[in-house]
DNA sequence: AGCAGTTTTATCGTTAAGGATAAAATTCCT
DNA sequence: AGGAATTTTATCCTTAACGATAAAACTGCT
């Protein structure tokens, strides 16, 4: 997936890592060799062209040390109650 | 990695959304509907022996009502610093 | 006890994450 | 302008996520 679905949940956390990042002057390099996630995965994951998991964001947020939760685009979507049924990814929910 | 590493992260993750979907009364088989993610795959999830990409994190989130941060276990962050704002005010020169 | 629903585990195939490396593109300087 | 650092993109490789399916292991429940 990742590559070229230009998912705004990736873009978002994508960016919030860079602003972090920059905020604390790093450079892609010196990220990856505090995550020991190479540079190149790094800028795909900043520029929300690589879906990366769990595991992977914890190992980030540590670098920059933040909670994990900061770089997550929760956009804080609490639905109120619906009912259950077709798949098809996204919430009813607009906001709360 | 995941399978045998014991993570603490994906096992407490695993254990929200474990809650999350017994709180809602639904099977494995009723959530991989709503998510397009098989039960099996789930059950490797809640059970924190896979590690999910990000936006399979959000497809549960999504199918469960719950923003995509009620799963993630935040915790266990080494530094316990910054309730307030995350990026302004660290440093350079920590690392070079 | 059996049985039905649920969950776990295993296997197989496909796809994508991630490391390494190199090259291209960009940005930042003086 | 030019050169250096940074970032992006591309390639190859290994590993793991994920869907599908089936079988095994629980878990009630009457």
């Amino acid at each position: 997936m990742a590559v070229e679905t230009d998912n705004a949940l990736l873009v978002t956390t994508g960016k919030r890592i860079r602003e972090t990042r920059g905020a604390q002057s790093l450079s892609l390099e010196q990220l990856a060799r505090l995550t020991g996630i190479s540079a190149p995965a790094l800028s795909l994951i900043e520029t929300g062209k690589r879906d990366p998991r769990l595991t992977t964001l914890k190992r980030i947020a540590d670098a920059l040390r933040q909670p994990l939760t900061a770089f997550i685009a929760d956009a804080s979507n609490l639905t109120e109650l619906n009912a259950s049924e077709p798949s098809e990814g996204y919430d009813l929910g607009e906001y709360q």
